[in-house]
DNA sequence: GTGAAAGCGCTAACAG
DNA sequence: CTGTTAGCGCTTTCAC
């Protein structure tokens, strides 16, 4: 390995002046600057990163913590938002380290850990489970630290969430304009955040209408396939005439249900998914969906830790941004 | 910051018997480990990783490189490999940094020359382009390096493919089989060696039987949704019986044409795609898709990495893994 | 305009 | 069984 060492002897300096060239970090004359990075390119030299960082305690790198669970088709849109926040952070010159919780507190912990010891300069975190604030206390760490997608209960902090309630206050809303009375409400787990808070939009929408919450309709469960299959043939056999689903998902077992049992999408039943994904496109009907904007939470997300780095004393910023009801066929 | 002094100090004994009662690495007595452990408590000692790298040459970490296209719907497949391997790598207490090479040549060598300069301990790399065979060169790092999914010419080194010739060979067969002898062809860009393998396959099952191939039933176009459309349209204008979809993103494109024209599956046209994800089971009928196990991928190529740092010197191991039809009602 | 040298926090000879 | 100490490759203060 070559070291800032031997291309000070090649370039006849001293390493304090190829440091200084390097990082344009004070003034160096013309002349010897060519020498250095004559020496520099001669000897194929790479600054040595952790050095760098342990000297100057920057790592140019953050961590993203999010809770994925099973192997393979669980969260799109954590990825969605691993894409955003990797696309920002190569635009600024940082790396990233991915870490997944699990959707495990005891994981997310061990994690953070890992996180603390490792000299990130951030960290942008979907946090497991909104009940819990112990992150405080956790992330000792001395790094900025961005929540994003779930609300962790009492944490302060830079956070940017998507509008969650309004997201499914539309979607429901718009099935009552359209004259459906008896809709169902499919959920992954509640209790944390985001689900609640669609149960919430529901509740509103109907409340609006004078339409009573009927707790027959609203059906609960670990957010699978084969729980989103399940629970539509529940509130099928319920006889409700319409289908707000509050995740991907579920979303995907829901509409396996009805087609494998051809029922006819909007006739016999009209329903509405949650996130946009190409695939929703090629049922048919195409699904009509709540989109949430996953790719601009991670740039926005990161684009406010970046601000912190740079040593922003603003005080803590809570972004919301807005789910959007992409119309289709579907209800 | 608390460092290795301050617990050594703590504890009364010095940095050495602190630094190997962290790593079990020399005999200490239990009595001095008690101190030691208890100063560490005390303190919240956290090692720091980047000092530890510096010195021992050991980060702990692997590079991960994907080439990712698109904003949002692009490549789960490559994230499902990702997936595959931060379990792995979790299970051993290693960590991961993404990084995404856009599927760009330059930002391809780019990114290396960062993960050079960065002490990472391996690299899994799904490289750009087959044709260009500058890794070696490139790779001056003194890491290990697997490469993914697809098969760069030239290049010595561990590999984990799938076998993509017979992946569609035996959906094209499948599909001649069923007696469909106007099958069309719908691929990503050419030139790179899983699309081209994957045309391989296809010739050759049409070969087998005695099946003339025609120029105008094999399309060609950029992975995306709107290609796979379009290309789709073509061949449904040329009259084919049957589609084969060479990757998911534009299998998602041809369902979305076929069902918008109300071409029925499998009635008019038989279909196969590539890929199985959840949301190939909610088109109606269910898609049959040729199955790539992702995580696998992701997985044996993280081992095979795994043993390269613990001293590996076996000879290069090129690792095929099988691609599987699975039937659902699409032809 | 530049150089000498301290030191970031740790590991690993070497010494006892 | 444990301690002393050099040094990983870099940045940065102080000095000239």
């Amino acid at each position: 390995m070559v070291s800032i060492k031997d291309v000070a002897k090649k370039a006849q300096v001293s390493t304090a002046t190829v440091s200084h060239v390097i990082n344009e970090t004070r003034f160096v004359a013309d002349e010897t600057k060519q020498k250095v990075y004559l020496a520099m390119k001669d000897l194929n030299y790479q600054p040595n990163r952790i050095a760098r960082s342990l000297r100057s305690r920057k790592s140019n790198t953050i961590g993203l913590l999010v809770p994925l669970v099973a192997e393979d088709t669980s969260n799109f849109f954590f990825m969605s938002i691993a894409n955003g926040i990797e696309k920002v952070l190569k635009e600024n010159g940082y790396n990233l380290i991915l870490s997944n919780s699990n959707e495990d507190e005891v994981t997310e912990k061990n994690q953070i850990r890992v996180f603390n010891t490792q000299l990130i300069d951030g960290l942008v975190i979907a946090p497991v489970n909104g009940e819990d604030s112990a992150y405080n206390k956790e992330l000792t760490g001395d790094y900025p630290v961005v929540y994003i997608d779930r609300h962790p209960s009492g944490v302060e902090g830079d956070i940017v969430l998507v509008d969650n309630l309004r997201g499914s206050y539309e979607g429901v809303r718009a099935l009552l304009n359209k004259g459906y009375e008896r809709i169902g409400f499919i959920t992954g787990t509640l209790g944390i955040t985001t689900s609640d808070e669609r149960l919430k939009g529901y509740k509103q929408a109907l409340k609006e209408k004078a339409i009573p919450v009927r707790k027959e309709f609203i059906k609960e469960g670990p957010a699978t396939f084969e729980q989103g299959y399940q629970l539509a043939k529940e509130l099928h056999e319920a006889e409700v005439t319409a289908l707000f689903v509050a995740n991907n998902v579920m979303t995907m077992g829901a509409v396996s249900y009805l087609n494998e049992h051809q029922v006819k999408i909007p006739e016999e039943i009209g329903i509405i998914g949650y996130d946009d994904y190409d695939w929703m496109k090629i049922t048919s009907p195409p699904l009509s969906v709540v989109r949430q904007p996953a790719f601009e939470i991670g740039k926005v997300a990161v684009e406010q830790l970046l601000k912190r780095i740079n040593g922003s004393k603003e005080k803590f910023a809570e972004v919301m941004l807005d789910a959007e009801l992409v119309q289709r066929g579907s209800f």
